[in-house]
DNA sequence: TATTGTTATACTCTATAACTATA
DNA sequence: TATAGTTATAGAGTATAACAATA
């Protein structure tokens, strides 16, 4: 069969639907696999940010992952809700909140790691463990020189 | 610096992770770059299919991307309302419509994709010709097998 | 006056369900 | 009755603007 998903050769090797598809691809093994630990992918970047890191403020935390403070809101809503974040009032300014992971939360991103790595080897597939990582050093070349917006 | 953005190495190795981030800046590029043509990315997308390939029926066009009938209609209104696409009556079958390039379509078709090239180009950044290459096909490859879904 | 978190609101993208016209 | 296209509607995900508490 031909190697472009029956889009066609012009579509087919345009970066920008190979990345898209590639995402959504990923995001459906992820939904799969992360069901059954009650976390979603979105979540899974919010613990792992907080994960590994001194405690941060929200709007912190949000320029982190690129996304509006507002955003976030709701993000830390979810993951309060299910008891895997904390808020707390920063006492040194209390407008601000430090979030940080509960216990709950750390065994949850234990589990929704060991998803997301099993959601990845599905994803690479046939790839050898040599072009997955180089797949994996490209990316991080190509989005970390855009970072500092 | 850091090479992960400053999420930390846990969230900055996830496949996931990198391959959102890396499509949402490209995209970002290609909203700038095709501004001026009038064509959205997802449009590019759409004249892409439709040329180098026999005319086609909305819904098999739509499976061809991937999304719904009825998202096929709405991007069809658009480039229709622009004068890209011309939607036509099958003769053989009244209740299928035959969705074509105009000729308008083809020149803005050549001008977007231009663009598109040199967003890609601005993406790349420093990766070699070689890296630029290896990135497409490792794309290629992780995506195809998955299409037969 | 400026900033943090929040709420209300809106916009984009996408899909499901119901309608129409043809078959 | 089944199918292609369409419309109405709803649900994510995201952002902008306005507000309350604090600085």
């Amino acid at each position: 069969m031909s190697n472009d998903g029956g889009v066609g050769p012009q579509l087919g090797a345009r970066l920008i639907y190979l990345l898209k598809h590639a995402f959504l691809d990923l995001e459906d093994l992820h939904t799969e696999n992360l069901a059954p630990t009650g976390v979603t992918a979105r979540e899974l970047a919010v613990l792992l940010l907080l994960d590994g890191r001194e405690p941060e403020s929200q709007q912190q935390a949000a320029a982190r992952l690129r996304v509006d403070r507002t955003t976030m809101v709701s993000l830390l809503d979810a993951l309060e809700g299910k008891g895997l974040v904390a808020r707390q009032a920063d006492p040194r300014d209390r407008r601000r909140n430090v979030i940080g992971l509960t216990d709950t939360g750390r065994r949850a991103l234990a589990q929704a790691t060991t998803a997301s790595d099993e959601a990845e080897r599905r994803f690479l597939g046939e790839l050898s463990q040599t072009d997955a990582r180089h797949l994996r050093d490209l990316l991080r070349r190509v989005t970390t020189r855009l970072v500092q917006h």
